[in-house]
DNA sequence: TATTGTTATACTCTATAACTATA
DNA sequence: TATAGTTATAGAGTATAACAATA
């Protein structure tokens, strides 16, 4: 590796593979369960996140920001995917009675069922790709690790850092 | 819908998580590097990958089908980034003399610049966002199942493969 | 004054199809 | 006929800023 790869600064060779590894793996997952989605339910990952949310959620109703708060988007950004969503009667938008300001989004009959037509096919993807070439000690220590990985995350904002909504304590 | 999270059909609860935990870890990593890299220099993710691949490959120099081998594009959009970078005066393009279709791609001098003035910090986000809540059996872990899964997955071509360039030996 | 959400707008990116040229 | 690349075009998605309404 001496000639090919120069050294990067502040990573070795072995974090570079893995930071390498961990970029097309997820690329390479996020392609696959994309082109999935929309042919299978027409649904970009977006819109699938915010219906499946809104399924796993008891009573199906969450508040703009609150889904605005778990996938990564902008406000208008959020209410873009949601017009969308709506329109094709997956979800329904109304004031909340507690809050006159917010915005609370249901899914419907048809959206549930939308995401119970697509889940299953969805995860036996993921499933085939990720899991497959693994075992049970493989996936406890991956989980392990990206679950660590993930609270180091959450709690070190990228430095430039606007308080938002409340997340977490990191403010 | 008995508690919380339902079971997905095919992938278990701790697959499940695990399957969140990596989605989210490179949905926040992606995050911080891109917003670095275009505030550091003017920089998509992906420019960066088409320069970091010339200057780490000897001579700078790859063909245009080499380097859309690399990234997942579609031969337009590689045109398209590649023209910015043109126009930026970070690569060159030219004819190849081998074969007078190929268009030969070459960092300039003020590319490898470029890519020597943003790697560093680029580095370091990947390392402290990363690698900080690892110790070297999790590196070494996490290194072993990711090398194996992408393995895989570029062996698994997603159920509707046309049949590209020559990627390994999957086709 | 702060918060919630929408709208208007402008921009980036990506893919498809048609096209040129070389092999 | 197949391959390499470009161009035209059209569409999806995102963010910013201005805005309205409520707390």
């Amino acid at each position: 590796m001496a000639g090919v790869t120069d050294p990067t600064p502040g990573l070795n060779s072995e974090q570079l593979g893995a930071y390498f590894a961990l970029t097309e793996v997820s690329s390479l997952l996020q392609y696959a369960v994309d082109e999935h989605l929309r042919s299978a339910g027409d649904l970009s990952y977006v819109q699938f996140q915010i219906l499946a949310r809104l399924v796993h959620v008891p009573g199906g109703k969450l508040r703009m920001t609150d889904l605005a708060d778990g996938v990564v988007y902008s406000r208008s950004g959020l209410t873009y995917q949601a017009g969308l969503l709506d329109k094709r009667g997956l979800i329904t938008r109304s004031p909340s009675p507690d809050d006159e300001r917010s915005v609370i989004v249901t899914v419907t009959d048809a959206g549930r069922d939308l995401i119970a037509r697509v889940l299953p096919e969805h995860a036996e993807r993921v499933r085939q790709l990720l899991f497959e070439p693994m075992n049970g000690q493989d996936l406890a220590a991956l989980s392990a690790i990206l679950g660590r990985v993930r609270e180091h995350m959450r709690a070190t904002p990228p430095r430039s850092a606007k308080p938002r909504a409340a997340r977490g304590r990191g403010n």
